[in-house]
DNA sequence: GGCAAGCCGTACCGTACGTTACGGTTCGGC
DNA sequence: GCCGAACCGTAACGTACGGTACGGCTTGCC
């Protein structure tokens, strides 16, 4: 049986929500994890010969797999969004803890991602190709990253508002927030090429004083202020 | 004469202030203006035949202007960045409400700015280009953007707690909290290609928000010591 | 006028890479 | 053992584009 072809042109934000990129034979998913690396090793510049070199497969399957060389990295990328996607927190008994708790570690677990070399180039890539016309990949790459994580965070903040922990008007703008307080200029910088190697006290550091500042500000103790708890 | 050459491989953060590309020729400029409107309508896939086309003016002379292709495109991000020059703030009288105007206003522009097609179209070949070996487009990009924000808005931070108004322990952190509550994820969702077109109105109402957030977070409440943190 | 410099337009070259084609090998089904 | 399908490796093709060369035109200078 051959695999998906990955050749429709799905309109932004259309991606359902779990996606069709599960068809695949291991073989294909090696292929794809030898394209993955690559992608991180080498940049846009990925060319068919080098994949199916590093893949020890021959191009004629890689174009049979796949149509083109959009359709392989549109693959790839959908791969690798496949390969994050983790359980749903439950919205169980909360107290303050553990929201904190809930809230550092999705802080944490997003600033771990986006300074990874596999978003890097991921993002990168997904870049690139937004400016040039066919906006496929920029739609998966968001729909899997921040959208996603918009998808995951929302039902613990409205948890959080429900048992008085929380005040806010609306649970969107309240994810921007938090998403602001803790990319900062993270993202853009590391894309531009800037070093800035986050170690992991760095990112417990910084997801701890973002949850602190988004407490302070959404928070509903009244007479809190930022620096106790 | 002919202008400068632009082949400089400089190191990352080696830009030293005000850059180099100001001798430049009417003729130049122009050429350099045709080539950054091909750029945000086309993408990356501006060719040196289409700017020389654009610009009506020979291949040959490109060469020798800017030595080659990577040559033009830094010279071009470069001469847009000289374009946004802006005065500095002078630390005149501050009271609350000026500092919150300053605030709004910096947040005001940034957002306008990172929501422009010129600014879009230039973070996207500067991120495609980081990925590619040379970094030099994203040191650019980086100087004259984040950085040169940076540059501007930390002083009238450390005006805003000289004078009392302002609560922080670090300028450098205070300033990423700011940008993190101003941009969001407004940067990132543009470059991936999501439509979000900010009208005048929303800008202003962000602005005001982040304004009022980053008061909340790091204005010197009554019956807070200025010392404390 | 003569001359040199700068520049435009265009033709040209070399190469990289996407895409296709094809011979050879392995493997499951009969 | 035989057949066809899938696949590997590699060669070949077409094209787009970076970079160069060159003829002709304008301009400023003597």
């Amino acid at each position: 049986m051959d695999g998906p072809t990955f050749r429709e042109k799905s309109v932004l934000h259309s991606v359902p929500d779990i996606d069709t990129s599960e068809a695949l034979t291991e073989r294909q998913k090696a292929v794809l994890d030898a394209a993955l690396r690559l992608l991180v090793e080498e940049g846009d510049q990925l060319t068919m010969t080098a994949v199916a070199r590093r893949a020890s497969c021959s191009k004629e399957t890689l174009y049979k797999w796949f149509g083109d060389r959009d359709g392989l990295l549109t693959a790839t990328v959908q791969w690798q969004a496949s390969k994050v996607r983790v359980a749903p927190v439950d919205g169980k008994g909360l107290d303050l803890a553990s929201l904190t708790a809930s809230l550092e570690r999705f802080a944490s677990d997003w600033l771990k991602v986006i300074s990874s070399d596999t978003s890097i180039a991921l993002n990168r890539v997904a870049v690139s190709h937004a400016g040039s016309g066919k906006d496929n990949l920029g739609a998966v790459v968001l729909e899997n990253g921040r959208f996603a994580l918009a998808k995951r965070l929302k039902p613990v903040l409205e948890a959080g508002r429900r048992t008085g922990l929380l005040d806010f008007a609306d649970a969107e703008t309240a994810f921007r927030t938090f998403f602001g307080l803790v990319a900062r200029d993270v993202q853009i910088r590391l894309l531009l090429g800037d070093r800035l190697e986050l170690t992991e006290a760095a990112i417990g550091g910084d997801a701890a004083r973002a949850t602190q500042q988004f407490l302070a500000l959404h928070g509903a103790k009244p007479g809190r202020k930022a620096s106790d708890s």
